[in-house]
DNA sequence: GATTTAATATAAAATATTTAAAAAGAGTAT
DNA sequence: ATACTCTTTTTAAATATTTTATATTAAATC
């Protein structure tokens, strides 16, 4: 009698944080961010070619789900991931592309 | 000069595929077919406790994404995981939840 | 200390995508 | 045919995205 637990409320986390991953722009600012530097919004959006407030608010869904963690220097306010290791998800991903 | 080029694309393939994953029912049937084993949708939907039609339609979402293959044996459809490695994306991101 | 400028955030409206649930439709073996 | 297993369609509700405009915050200058 295998029985099989499922624990819902985890399975909605993570769904929630990888649905906070699942977007192209999103992905992309993970990817500017990988190499473990802080970047400010500007840089952020002048790199990919996006407007300041497309930038603004996807920054917003991901720090919202600690995917990214932001601290203020004078006016500018600078992002990085918070788990270097969740670049993992989108190289696996990427691998798995058939 | 550091020129960053960005693959709008290769994102897209990404994003796609991950937005497959991101969901609760999806993320409970990646992890029911992780040992590799092949599973009929009534088994799946009998140890998810979720309506078959249910199951079919996510079952459908993920197939078309490429997450899982499905193969027909009399009445049974039994799917499996296409790459077992997309596992590392959900232990990845539960890893990494705060 | 009021004003301006630069950097970032928020709001609102329109549109698009996902989800859920129920009903109807198909394939397969007996 | 009938029972069993699975898929597809439909419709409504909920969410997410995009765009444009406006607000906030902090430093700099007058």
């Amino acid at each position: 009698m295998s029985n099989i637990v499922i624990d819902i409320s985890k399975l909605e986390i993570a769904a929630a944080k990888l649905r906070a991953i699942s977007h192209p722009i999103r992905i992309a600012i993970i990817d500017l961010l990988a190499k473990g530097e802080s970047l400010s919004v500007t840089e952020i959006y002048k790199a990919l070619k996006i407007e300041q407030a497309t930038a603004s608010h996807h920054l917003n869904i991901l720090k919202n789900k600690n995917v990214v963690i932001s601290r203020r220097e004078g006016k500018k306010i600078f992002y990085s991931l918070k788990h270097v290791e969740l670049t993992e998800v989108i190289e696996c991903v990427n691998r798995c592309s058939d």
